[in-house]
DNA sequence: CGCCTAATTGAGAAGTATCAACAGAAGTGG
DNA sequence: CCACTTCTGTTGATACTTCTCAATTAGGCG
């Protein structure tokens, strides 16, 4: 029972960092009966209102989660890749949908044989610290708010590039609408953005899908 | 142990709703220890960066959590009224400031004792009450971020009113700098669409601090 | 190559911020 | 009690940002 009052504190407190992808942090949330799916270029994974029974932890891809609008647009919450656990929901119902933006592969476990195996104290960390981590990059989203359109392009190449390990290009998995989904603008204004940025030097695009970041101290100014 | 399991399935499944004020629901949170304490209007209740050693739970007036922003400005992530549980943090530091807006009387615990309660399933099962239905909050706030002003404000007035029991005449706490900073707007723009919302027939001012909700449909059709 | 879709660019309209002026309420000191 | 100050909120004019709609270009793929 110390045990278990130990790692649930130290799960607590880990979370301020960033997790890695390593598939170890989440061994226990998916050491039951959990097996992998795949799903194919937009791919429905859960609609709104499906219930939520099952988590998952991404092995291959990007998944997109998003909500209907209902004047017919759609706002995308989060891009899940490499490592991350999503499916967590507040009630048994979903409230958002989750697709597969490419080729998607992850693995899937029951949540409440999760949720309900107590004398497992590394499941109930591992599950705290998905959590907090989920609520911290939710709060983080939550301040784009107050930011022009300029600052949430910045913000999302550094986010996007920082999570796929910051390689000299970035290949975006996914569209312009995906990106203005997500950041609550328009893709014209995305493409805008990102044509000053080249102008300023600040990235080069060899391809649409492609980005090489030139200088990332220019993309933290604007948002700092 | 199968009890620690049911009550932890069942907070994951209640939280879809929202908690009353009711102070049963977190009385095992703040049974060990805990200690009321005021604070005058304006007071902080703890900055940034300063150990998250404490939790918690609003008995009387409101508080504002807010980060400072680089430029000057001053971004806030939500208001704390009666019954609200914060101070949840996904690190051991806090990652933003909290500050009374009125007279404000809280009660606090130690988060460690908290945390490392095993034995009591009501209390694991109220920190993932509580956390869950700040996750679920935060994601609602998240989703402004493709809404125009006057979207952001009408929702501002519905969420406030339900969280205040739909009073007739709903009282404001908060300043319209407040309102602004929480809904990453300016304070002239609040003005222009309360303005324009009394022109309509959707609202009465009788005071600046005193609005009357006449029209709630007219304020849901613009969010749906 | 030709087709189809995604992405970019341009022009004008709409929305929001900025700056300034004004109004009203609350507090202060005579 | 009144004059004065101060603070908060509202209103107005203008500049800037972002959206909308349309046209064009660039890539991907048969």
């Amino acid at each position: 029972m110390l045990a278990h009052a130990a790692s649930l504190s130290t799960s607590l407190r880990a979370t301020g960092r960033q997790a890695s992808p390593d598939r170890r942090n989440s061994d226990r949330l998916f050491a039951f009966g959990s097996k992998e799916k795949t799903y194919r270029p937009d791919e429905q994974i859960y609609r709104e209102e499906d219930s939520a029974d099952h988590i998952y932890r991404m092995i291959r891809g990007t998944v997109r989660g998003y909500k209907l609008l209902n004047n017919g647009g759609r706002k995308i919450e989060a891009f899940r890749i490499r490592g991350d656990i999503f499916g967590l929901e507040t009630g048994d119902r979903r409230d958002c949908c989750a697709e597969a933006i490419d080729n998607v592969r992850v693995m899937v476990a029951r949540r409440s044989p999760v949720v309900g195996a107590p004398s497992d104290s590394d499941t109930v960390s591992e599950l705290w610290a998905a959590t907090m981590k989920e609520l911290h990059r939710v709060r983080l989203h939550a301040l784009w708010l107050a930011k022009n359109s300029e600052q949430r392009i910045a913000g999302f190449l550094l986010e996007i590039s920082r999570r796929l390990g910051e390689p000299n290009i970035v290949y975006l998995p996914m569209s312009r609408q995906d990106i203005a989904d997500y950041l609550g603008v328009t893709i014209e204004t995305v493409s805008r953005a990102l044509t000053q940025f080249e102008t300023k030097g600040i990235l080069r695009r060899p391809g649409p899908r492609q980005i090489a970041l030139l200088d990332r101290i220019a993309l933290h100014r604007m948002n700092d």
